[in-house]
RNA sequence: GGCCCGGUAGUUCAGUUGGUUAGAACGCCAGCCUGUCACGCUGGAGGUCGACGGUUCGAGCCCGUUCCGGGUCGCCA
C-alpha cells in the first residue's frame, strides 16, 4: 500500500553525500533501482537524479520495518529517514561509495510494476521499447545527463547573450506559409474556412523585422518545424538558438560575438576551454576542393587533389566523357591517396567501395593500387602511359603501400563521391580522434544555385542573403561565381549553425529579386509584409542560427539526436510514446472544414 | 520515392540441411542466507517465433505480401 509523505521532507539528494557526512540524520528520497536481500540484513540502493545511496537495514531496526524493507521491489519510490555512517566495505563503484545510511524509517510512497525494461545505464534495449517507454528511458543517467547538458547549453546561452544586450523575443508558431525551402506543417484554421497556418521553419523573417523594429539584438531558443524526412541528426521538429543583430557589414561583425557564445558553451557545459584565438575561417571553395563537402570534417586527412590536368592527356573514356562537359555545370577528374591502405584493402573491400560511391550518384570509381613489395595494379592501368602513372604518382604523393581513388564526372558529383568516400573511409578505418572538437567556419559560400528542376536561380540560403561587396556585379554577369555574406560553423563535420549579413538596400534586393525570376506579384504575394517593411528604414543587420540539438549531441558526444530530445520521434515521424499522429473525432474535422479521409 | 538492415520468453540473444516437447543468460515469483554492491544457493512460472498467405508429410528456418523499427540517398531556402 502506497503511504503519505506525512511529516517527512527531504534533507539531502541521493548523490549528495561524501564521508564528511557521516553521522548526519538525513532524510532521501528515490526510486529503488536494486534491493540485495541477505536474510536478516537488507541493502537497498536508492537512486534520485544525482546519483545513488545505499540504504541498510539490518537486526537493529524494527521487525515492522524490517518486513516493509523486504517488500520493497525495482523502482519502488520510497523516502528513507535515517543516520549516515561510514562503510565498512567502501567501493569505489558509485560516488557515494564511502557511506551508508541505516535506516530508522521508510515510507512507500508508491509501489512499481516489474518494468518492460531494467533501468541501467549501459542498455541494449531495442529502441522501440525505449521509445515506447520513454519515461522510464528517461530514468537512465546518460539520459539524464544529456538533458542536463541542454539546459547548461540554454543557461549558458542566455547568461552570454543577456551580457552583449540581447533580448530574447518570442515569436509566432502559427504563421503563413512561404512555400520557399523546406516542406511545412500547417495547421487548419477553424475561423478562416479553407485557410492554413504554417508553423516556423525558422523564425528568419520576424527575427529580420525585430532588426526593423529597432530592438538591436535578439535572440531565442526556437523551436523549428520541418516536414521533411527524418536521420540520425534530424527531427521534425527541433531546436535553434536563433540570433540577429543590427548594424553590422563585415561577416566578422557577427562571426565574432558568436565565437565567444560557443566558447562560454563549451566552458560552461563540459568545461572545456576552447582558447583565445578566432575559429578559422574556410571559403567554401576551398572545402569542397580539398575535402569534397561544404562541412568538412578536417580531423582527418584524405584530401582531394584535382589530377584534371593529367586525366586529360589519358586516353580513358570515363576521363575524357567528364572533362568534356561544358557550360554551367564543370566536370573534372579528382583523386584521393589512401595512404597506407594497400594492406588493408583487399580486392573485396575495393569492390565494396566502388558499390558505396554509386549510393552517392557516381557512376563508378576508378583505383589503383601498390601494395608494398608488388606491382601497381588498378581498374585502369591498362590506359595509363609510364609518364601518366608518373605525372600521378608524383601530385599525388604515390608511393608504395597506397591506394589512390579516382572520380570523374561533374563537379558537384565529384566531390560528393570523394567526400563520402573520404567520410566513410575515415569513419571505418579509425582516422578520426574522436577526442577533440574541431570548429571551423565554411564562409564565401555561392549567392545561387542553378535549378534544372525549376530551370532558374535559386538562393542557396535565402533571397535577403547579401552578396559579397565585391561581388555585387557578379550577381548579374555570372550568378553562378557570386559569393554571398554566408557562413556556417561546422564542429567535427557537423553543421553546428549557419547564417548571413541580409540585405538591407532596396535596390540591392529588387536586383536579387529579379536575379532569382520573382515577379513583383510573387514578391508581393510571397513575403509583401517583408519588403513594405524595409521602406521604413531598416538597419544593416545579420544573424545566425545554431542547432542546439546538435549542439548537444556533439557535446555529449552521441550519435543520436533522439538521445539528446525528451521527447524524440522516430523516423515515420510519429511519437511511439503517445501514438502521435494519431485520427481525431469527426467533430474537430468539420469545425477545421477538413474532409475526412476513410481509413483503409 | 530508392537502396541496405532488423523483428524468437519481460529483456538481450542462440536456434544445425526444414524434423521429437523452441533453449541460455539476465529479469520476475517462492524458499534459504548478516556485509552485499552483477550478492550467493535451491526451486518455479513465463513463447501467437511481428502479422497474413503460400510451398511441404512437416516451417522459427524456404517463398510472397504486409506491419513496426533502424541507417542512408533523394529531400532538408
Amino acid at each position: 500500500m502506497a503511504e503519505l509523505m506525512g511529516n517527512l521532507r527531504r534533507t539531502n539528494y541521493c548523490g549528495s553525500f561524501t564521508i564528511e557526512s557521516a553521522g548526519s540524520e538525513v532524510v532521501v528520497c528515490g526510486w529503488v533501482q536494486k534491493r540485495r536481500n541477505l536474510g536478516s540484513l537488507i541493502f537497498v540502493d536508492l537512486r534520485d537524479k544525482t546519483g545513488i545511496v545505499q540504504v541498510v537495514f539490518d537486526s537493529s531496526v524494527t521487525s515492522d520495518l524490517f518486513e516493509k524493507a523486504s517488500s520493497l521491489r525495482s523502482e519502488f519510490v520510497c523516502m528513507v529517514k535515517g543516520t549516515v555512517r561510514e562503510r565498512e566495505n567502501k567501493t569505489d563503484k558509485i560516488k557515494t561509495g564511502a557511506i551508508e545510511i541505516l535506516a530508522s524509517e521508510l515510507k512507500v510512497l508508491s509501489e512499481a510494476d516489474t518494468t518492460p525494461f531494467e533501468i541501467v545505464d549501459d542498455t541494449d534495449v531495442n529502441e522501440n521499447l525505449r521509445l515506447k517507454y520513454r519515461y522510464l528511458d528517461l530514468r537512465r543517467p546518460t539520459l539524464q545527463n544529456n538533458l542536463f547538458v541542454r539546459h547548461k547549453v540554454c543557461k549558458a546561452t542566455r547568461n552570454y547573450l543577456d551580457s552583449l544586450d540581447f533580448t530574447e523575443i518570442e515569436t509566432p508558431m502559427l504563421g503563413k506559409s512561404s512555400p520557399e525551402g523546406a516542406r511545412e506543417y500547417l495547421v487548419p484554421s477553424r475561423i478562416h474556412p479553407t485557410c492554413f497556418y504554417a508553423l516556423p521553419q525558422s523564425p528568419q523573417l520576424y527575427k529580420q523585422l525585430l532588426m526593423v523594429s529597432g530592438f538591436d539584438r535578439y535572440y531565442q531558443i526556437a523551436k523549428c518545424f520541418r516536414d521533411e524526412d527524418l536521420r540520425a541528426n534530424r527531427q521534425p521538429e527541433f531546436t535553434q538558438i536563433d540570433i540577429e543583430m543590427s548594424f553590422v557589414e563585415r561577416i566578422e561583425d557577427v562571426l565574432y560575438p558568436i565565437e565567444g557564445l560557443v566558447k562560454s558553451i563549451f566552458k560552461e557545459t563540459i568545461g572545456l576551454d576552447l582558447g583565445e584565438g578566432h575559429f578559422r575561417q574556410m571559403p567554401y571553395r576551398e572545402a569542397m576542393e580539398r575535402f569534397g563537402s561544404d562541412k568538412p570534417d578536417t580531423r582527418f586527412g584524405l584530401e582531394l587533389v584535382d589530377v584534371s590536368d593529367i586525366a586529360k592527356k589519358v586516353d580513358f573514356k570515363v576521363f575524357s566523357d567528364a572533362l568534356a562537359i561544358d557550360g554551367v555545370i564543370k566536370g573534372s577528374v579528382r583523386a584521393i591517396n589512401a595512404k597506407g591502405f594497400a594492406s588493408k584493402l583487399s580486392r573485396k573491400d575495393i569492390d565494396g567501395l566502388v558499390e558505396f560511391v554509386k549510393t552517392l550518384g557516381a557512376k563508378g570509381l576508378a583505383w589503383l593500387s601498390y601494395p608494398v613489395g608488388g606491382e601497381i595494379k588498378g581498374s585502369f592501368l591498362k590506359f595509363l602511359s609510364e609518364e601518366n602513372v608518373k605525372e600521378l604518382s608524383e601530385r599525388l604523393n604515390f608511393e608504395e603501400g597506397d591506394v589512390l581513388f579516382f572520380a570523374a564526372d561533374k563537379d558537384y558529383v565529384v566531390f560528393n563521391t570523394l567526400g563520402g568516400l573520404r567520410l566513410h573511409l575515415g569513419e571505418k578505418y579509425g582516422l578520426i580522434d574522436k577526442d577533440t572538437y574541431d570548429i571551423l567556419w565554411v564562409t564565401e559560400f555561392p549567392m545561387f544555385d542553378y535549378s534544372e528542376e525549376e530551370d532558374r536561380f535559386v538562393a542557396v540560403h535565402h533571397p535577403f542573403t547579401s552578396p559579397m561587396d565585391e561581388d555585387f556585379e557578379l550577381c548579374s554577369t555570372e550568378p553562378m561565381k557570386a559569393r554571398a555574406k554566408a557562413y556556417d560553423i561546422v564542429i567535427n563535420g557537423q553543421e553546428a549553425g549557419g547564417g548571413t549579413v541580409r540585405i538591407h538596400r532596396r535596390e540591392v534586393q529588387e536586383k536579387m529579386f529579379s536575379i532569382l525570376g520573382f515577379t513583383p506579384e510573387d514578391i508581393k504575394e510571397r513575403f509583401g509584409f517583408f519588403v513594405d517593411a524595409f521602406r521604413y528604414g531598416a538597419p544593416p543587420h545579420g544573424g545566425l542560427a545554431l542547432g542546439l540539438d546538435r549542439l548537444v549531441m556533439l557535446l555529449t558526444k552521441t550519435d543520436s539526436i533522439k538521445e539528446v530530445i525528451a521527447f524524440p520521434k522516430v523516423q515515420t515521424a510519429s511519437c511511439l510514446m503517445t501514438g502521435a499522429p494519431d485520427l481525431v473525432e469527426e467533430k474537430q474535422l468539420r469545425e477545421l472544414h477538413v474532409q475526412s479521409i476513410e481509413r483503409k
